[in-house]
DNA sequence: AACATGGCCGGGAACGATTGCACACTTATT
DNA sequence: AATAAGTGTGCAATCGTTCCCGGCCATGTT
């Protein structure tokens, strides 16, 4: 007698049929009337099975397209071969390169990648974080949002001993790999020019105080400016705390600097998204270039060369540095004793003179 | 009744815990001195397990920070609660907006993303979508490479259950949902502005002749010659391959238009990587704009305000078209019973005059 | 002839979670 | 007082894979 199955029962039962299932090691033991124990070692190439064996079931996996199932083995190997990426925003040319670094190498080493962004906001780098750090990632790549100053959400899992390693926004207080653009002499190099261009009052518009790229690209202004004996004024200096998130938040600044009563006649831009908001705030509070500011930043676009006003830019070697960053990420990874020894890696920025 | 346990048993643990091994049901178990199954059921609330039990396991839970493993649940399940996306190129502005809705509305619906990117080769393509079906995704965006014109790999994996979404550029012979811009429609206005700007001979840059996006903005470049009787002449529609993949080819398609006895005087671009890589052999051959030619193009980058020659531009909603496209990819995972009936959706383009 | 060796293979536990079923115990109903 | 109903908990199977352990047979050694 038919128990009695609710009405979508049926349905639902035939949908499972439907549904996109696998074939698994059990199917092929079956169709071959071995155990899944032969199967997987004479899949695996194992010595202790014979090759008369071993051709067959190779044989029929290859005629069924069998795959073994990753979760299955992440489970077993308690190892998932993905590596989650916390950044601001894809929506950025460095960043896309960054992560075709990324790419590159994590393929090739047969690992997945799962991007998150933070757009600057701490909260979300925070759950973004914990929720790569729960799907079982084996190691993260980490670029600081915008808003994080405090880092213990990370040095938590670090001192778990989930590996990471940091790019770009590195955190001072966590002791593991990090790869950076060498933002000292980038910047020293930007400020430099504009001297040599004949500016006298150059203004830095940067990115939250407590950020290490802020700290570098100030430091490298700050020494252009002393050696070539010029003031270092602090009202010449403007943070954003959203990184330029908002166009308003740079325009402001923007604005804060031209009504000074010495206005600047110069000014050093420290990252991607501020130096293309500044050059639209230009644009919009009709500030030319060079006649009444010149300028440089650090900026990575692709379109430079097509943008008045013209930008000359420092640009960071980013897909190198995607690329460096998961490589020492997956030898943490894979090290078979635990690192204690941790590098930071600087790479050389250049500067891209473009005159107006 | 409360079992006894050492009140030390944590710290142990804890100091035994060096590796990253987050803790499981069984650790929680054992800790309070209780089953498996009964820890199970008090987390998730059940309704036959006692007050008293269930505040107990879920102030150890708290305490230890205790989280599921998603790999355990994924392989019970039989679901990764995970979509794989698969585009071109993260590094351009459309696609990127299109993640953020992608994003927008996984990370709400619980769904982690995955994306992969084709650089526009055919082989990557498939060996993208073949590893994410193989990690189990329980779904699929997709915008095809411009090499992609055999879908056959993709339609294998739809047979057999697989969910999919396509956006942007879709797929003719796949029938699941499908998310596009009313390209035919932004095409024509494009052209059209040209008309009315008094061009009389417009070209067309577009990309491989297959691709969706391809046929339906010829299509409405067509439609605009035909309204305004302008002739249709071969020799002024151009494809790229590789969809403007190096700059080169640009150039090249540039160049061949230029040469032309009778050179156009406007110019209709089909794709964000054309328009600006058109904007660049402009440059490059000192073609300028509009005294020699006038252009409009599909283009959604976040610069155009600042570029130079200016683009008269196509924007398509892609952040609204990753969302859609998510929201129904969702829609049909979750399904209960299997979906025949698919929709296309078409969501408006805005064109952005831009006057030299 | 008795015993060690090794090749080849199957059984079953484990990974971490959920869940149907069985069982023990308490309380209510007849 | 016997039975029913309800409550709280544990056992064991399951998902797909790997791997330890042990069994069987054929061959080689003493």
């Amino acid at each position: 007698m038919l128990r009695n199955y609710p009405q979508n029962f049926v349905d639902l039962y035939d949908l499972n049929n439907v549904m996109f299932e696998p074939y698994t090691l059990k199917d092929i033991a079956k169709a071959l009337g071995l155990s899944t124990s032969t199967v997987s070692r004479a899949l695996r190439d194992t010595h202790e099975i014979s090759a008369e064996t071993k051709r067959i079931v190779l044989e029929y996996a290859q005629k069924i397209n069998y795959h073994p199932n990753p979760i299955a083995l992440s489970l077993k190997e308690r190892r998932s071969r993905s590596i989650g990426v916390s950044l601001s925003e894809v929506a950025n040319h460095y960043y896309a390169q960054v992560i075709n670094g990324i790419e590159s190498i994590a393929y090739d080493r047969g690992y997945h990648v799962i991007i998150t962004q933070t757009h600057e906001s701490y909260d979300r780098e925070k759950v973004n974080i914990d929720h790569l750090a729960s799907r079982s990632v084996d190691g993260l790549l980490i670029s600081l949002s915008a808003e994080t100053s405090d880092t213990s959400h990370l040095h938590h899992l670090h001192q778990r001993g989930l590996p990471m390693v940091f790019f770009d926004r590195v955190a001072a207080k966590i002791n593991t790999h990090k790869v950076t653009a060498n933002n000292e002499k980038g910047a020293f190099e930007a400020t430099e020019h504009l001297i040599k261009q004949g500016c006298k009052r150059i203004a830095h518009l940067t990115s939250p105080d407590h950020l290490s790229i802020s700290i570098e690209r100030l430091n490298g202004y700050r020494q252009a400016l002393e050696k070539y004996n010029l003031p270092l004024e602090e009202t010449y200096i403007k943070y954003c705390p959203q990184g330029g998130k908002s166009r308003l938040e740079t325009e402001n600044a923007i604005r804060e600097l031209m009504n000074l009563s010495e206005k600047p006649d110069g000014i050093f831009v420290a990252s991607d998204r501020l130096s293309i908001g500044c050059l639209i705030a230009f644009k919009k509070l009709k500030i030319s270039v060079p006649e009444d500011i010149e300028i440089t930043g650090f900026c990575n676009s692709d379109v430079l060369d097509l943008i008045e006003p013209t930008l000359t830019s420092v640009s960071q070697p980013a897909f190198e540095m995607g690329q460096l960053a998961t490589a020492m990420l997956i030898d943490l990874i894979e090290s078979k004793y635990p690192v204690y020894d941790f590098e930071k890696k600087i790479l050389d920025t250049s500067l891209y003179i473009r005159n107006a």
